[in-house]
DNA sequence: AAGTATCGGTTGTATTTACAACAAGGATGA
DNA sequence: TCATCCTTGTTGTAAATACAACCGATACTT
């Protein structure tokens, strides 16, 4: 356990604790190390749960398995990161998904009912666990719903003026960079890559928006259709 | 505040936690309640924040101006519903949206850090409302996840099909029921409601679904293209 | 019972997109 | 330097959608 410290007081989830703090804390929290090699299965859809994972070495797929049996990637948890965290908040018994390790793989499991219950030795730590546990689920949140904003528009169109709104938005300059490349930008709004850099042209041949690789600049006019 | 509580014991946020005891968590959490006018501003964009708010009575709008000052509904929040818990969660110190008195409203705000660090006196009820609170978090994400897992598909079809998928594990029958209208189906998976209509019409010529009003059952060649 | 509103389905057309294929430019590495 | 890969933009075509308009059925109101 020990040696995994260093990894765990970088991750959001411990943020403001100490590493001597920390040791203690886990040992409150009955965290367990658990070793996967890869291909293993680290947590089977349908199978009772009520921890929160941490992956500290390695990489996990999340899965789901469609109306066909059709295996559907979710989503690649890398090292730091949680995953069912969700699930174990919401108090739901039964996994609804497959968690698989992609490589060699190292999960810290944290027993959920112990997070946020508060125990007797290390409160100090615990709020501060709790409050971090909350701006986490918060941010995902957030994020989530900025791509709602983004992916409920009807055309790619509105779609990309949504997406760069937003990103001017959070850098809170005009001219501004996204953190996107174009391949990246037309994952994240669900649309064909090539149908984007169209639209693109198509808006800087208005004069509406103006780029450059990942700067972007919106000018008089965006936004208004028609 | 005493002829709010019974409206208040039976908000999920106060899930669990008894109407006496809710009494002196409210003094513990230095609740405010506030009245307003139709029409008039409770949270207003830019402005400092950090409390959530809880309508009591009426409804409220969250709006958001974008960058040709067009005013945007994000979304209503009625009676005994939370808003700008989000932001506060995150630690946001400036309200992004703004949020008026649909009707005339009555409001109650609950400073955040009082929520997440526990008190000396109540802590008992204290931490059945952090549970709380991740609890509702967690539900809003799982919800907004899938909601982007209908709208992250490219054609209505696709959405359709994933729509659903989704409703028919809900149920966990399959000729199950859905609690939308077209319109509203149409509005969620943000399509155009006689597009919908088509697909829909489509997918039965083709005896992948059969339905009749809302009753919906997937067959035999679901989700299975070309 | 007539009038009205709402809902769901249909159709036609213009618009938009997906998809595939290709080309130009830059970056990387042998 | 050459070859290769990756990224981005372009084009053409087929497919799908948005939008508007209309229709029939149902429910509700007066």
């Amino acid at each position: 356990m020990k040696k995994y410290l260093e990894i765990l007081i970088n991750i959001p989830l411990f943020a403001g604790i100490q590493e001597n703090e920390l040791e203690s804390l886990l040992g409150c929290l009955n965290a367990q190390v658990r070793h996967y090699p890869k291909g293993e299965i680290i947590m089977l859809s349908g199978a009772p749960m009520n921890s929160v994972g941490i992956v500290l070495e390695g990489s996990a797929q999340i899965l789901k398995d469609d109306f066909n049996g059709n295996r559907n990637i979710l989503a690649r948890v890398k090292h730091g990161e949680l995953f069912a965290e969700v699930f174990a908040c919401i108090g739901i018994e039964h996994a609804p998904v497959t968690v698989l390790a992609d490589t060699r793989a190292v999960v810290l499991f944290i027993d959920f009912r112990r997070i946020v219950s508060s125990c007797t030795s290390a409160c100090a730590f615990h709020s501060r666990l709790i409050e971090n546990m909350l701006r986490l689920m918060a941010r995902k949140n957030m994020m989530l719903h900025e791509k709602v904003s983004c992916l409920g528009h009807r055309t790619t169109r509105e779609k990309l003026e949504a997406f760069l709104l937003l990103h001017m938005e959070h850098a809170g300059t005009n001219p501004f960079e996204i953190p996107f490349s174009r391949n990246e930008m037309a994952d994240y709004l669900c649309v064909d890559r090539s149908a984007l850099s169209t639209v693109l042209g198509k808006m800087r041949d208005e004069e509406v928006i103006q780029y450059h690789k990942n700067s972007f600049e919106l000018l008089d006019g965006f936004g208004v259709h028609k």
